[in-house]
DNA sequence: TGTACATCAGTGAACGCGCGTTCACTGATGTAC
DNA sequence: TGTACATCAGTGAACGCGCGTTCACTGATGTAC
C-alpha cells in the first residue's frame, strides 16, 4: 500500500497534474498569453461559480504556465480580476443592442432589455457578483471597482429613457435617475435569483416580463400623459 | 533606532496588544461568553464593513478570549456568522413592526415597510451583503445560507399583501409572487445603494418612497379594480 | 551567409502571511459526603 | 464544617494550508553587422 511507488508520468504539484501542452509564443506574441489568461480565469469563474477559486495559481495552471507569468500581463490578482469583469459589460452591452435590434417602440426596447439584462446576468452569475456585489471602495484605496455609469450599458439605457420622455411616456426631469430605478428593479430581481434560487420563483422569463411592464406603468403614472 | 528596546507593558501577538479584561464566566454561565462572541462578531461586520476581518482570531481578541475559546460555543467559523446574522433578521423585523405600526392601510404600511427595509440595509450593510449576496448553496453541502421565506419578514409582508389583495387594490392570485416582487425590488435598491455608494442618486429616503409607490402603482395596474 | 548579442517570454524556488482548526492541558468552581 | 473530586470554562502552542508576490535565473528568438 504504502510502498507502492506510483511511478508518474508527468510531475505533480499537490494534487493536480501539470499540464503543459503550452508552446511558448513567439517574439512579438507575448500577447497571446494575455488573452489566454483572460480566457481562463473567465472559464473558472464560470466552472465553479466561485470567485475564491480565481487564484493566481490555478489560473496560470489551467493555462499551462507557471505562477509568475500572469505578472508579465497583469499588475496584481485584482487586476487580472477587473479585466475580466469589464470585458463582460462589452459583452452584455452588445446583447442588450441585440436584445432591442429592429424594434423602435422605446418602451418595447426597455422591456427587451431588461429582461436580455437579467438573462446575461444568470449566464455569468459569478461576473455578476463580482461586479455588483462586492464591497466598492474608492478606486486607488484597494479593491478596485467599475463604475456602471461610465459604460456603454449605461449610456445605451439613458437614451432610451430620453426617447421614453419625449414621446411623453415618462415624466420629464433627469432621467439618470429613472435609469437608476430601472436599473435597481433589474439588478434586484437578477441578484435575488443569483443568491436565492431556490425561493418559489414563476417562471423567470415571465416573472421579468411581469416586473419590468410593472415598473414602466408605475414610472409612466407619474407623468399627466 | 533598531536598538531601542520597548519595554512593553502588555504581551503582544503581531502588532496587536492582547487584551483581556474579561473575567472568566462563574459555573453556570458560559452562555454568557456566546452572547459576547456574537456581539463581538456583529461590532467587527460594523466597523470594518468588511466580512474578511471578522475572523476567528479577530473575534476572540476582541472577546479578550483565546482562539479556541470560539469552539466552545460554535461548531465552526461559518456557524458563528450564520448565528450573527440570523439575529439580525429579527432585529430587522421589528423595525418593519414598528415603522408600520398604527397605520391601517395595507398599501401605506408596505410603503413604509419598503422604506423601512432599505434603510435598515443602509445600516447594517455588511449583515445585508452577507445574508443576500453571498453565494448560496444547497445546507449540508459547504457554506450555509438563510432562507428568506422561512423568516418572520417574509410571512408579515406576505399578511398585508393579502390584505391588499382582499381590498381588491392589488391582483388575486398567489400573493408569493406579489412578495416576491416586492422584494426584489426593495433589495435592489437597497444592494445598489450598498456597492454603488458613488452612483448619482437622490435623496434616498425620497427615492426609495418614489419607487414603492411606483412599485405599488405597478402592481395595481394588473387588476381591473 | 555567419555569428555575436540584446531582448523577449517565460521558469523554479522561495518568502511570509493569516487563517481555521485541533490537541493536550489547567485551574477555578461548586458539590457530595 | 472540611475536603476530595468531578466539571466547567477556558488556555497555549502548534499544524497544515493555500495564497499573493518576488527574486534570480534561463533559453529560444530575432536582428545588426
Amino acid at each position: 500500500m504504502g510502498n507502492k511507488i506510483s511511478r508518474n508520468v508527468r510531475p505533480m504539484i499537490g494534487n493536480r497534474k501539470l499540464e503543459r501542452p503550452r508552446k511558448r509564443a513567439a517574439k512579438g506574441d507575448g500577447m497571446l498569453l494575455r488573452r489566454e489568461i483572460l480566457d481562463a480565469a473567465a472559464g473558472l469563474l464560470a466552472e465553479t461559480r466561485n470567485e475564491d477559486s480565481v487564484s493566481i495559481r490555478a489560473v496560470a495552471e489551467k493555462v499551462g504556465v507557471s505562477t509568475p507569468a500572469i505578472y508579465i500581463h497583469f499588475h496584481d490578482k485584482e487586476s487580472m480580476l477587473m479585466a475580466v469583469c469589464t470585458e463582460v459589460f462589452d459583452e452584455l452591452d452588445s446583447r442588450l443592442q441585440i436584445a432591442s435590434s429592429g424594434v423602435d417602440d422605446p418602451v418595447e426596447i426597455l422591456r427587451r432589455q431588461g429582461i436580455a439584462y437579467v438573462r446575461f446576468a444568470l449566464e455569468r452569475p459569478e461576473h455578476y457578483r463580482i461586479v455588483f456585489m462586492r464591497r466598492s471602495s474608492i478606486p486607488l484605496t484597494g479593491t478596485y471597482d467599475i463604475d456602471p455609469v461610465s459604460t456603454n450599458v449605461f449610456q445605451r439605457l439613458l437614451s432610451t429613457v430620453h426617447q421614453c420622455q419625449e414621446m411623453g411616456i415618462f415624466p420629464p426631469g433627469d432621467g439618470v435617475q429613472i435609469v437608476l430605478a430601472l436599473w435597481s428593479v433589474a439588478h434586484g430581481l437578477a441578484s435575488l435569483l443569483i443568491t436565492k434560487p431556490y425561493l418559489p420563483w414563476p417562471d423567470v422569463e415571465e416573472f421579468a416580463d411581469l416586473i419590468f411592464k410593472m415598473a414602466r406603468l408605475g414610472i409612466s403614472a407619474f407623468t399627466p400623459e
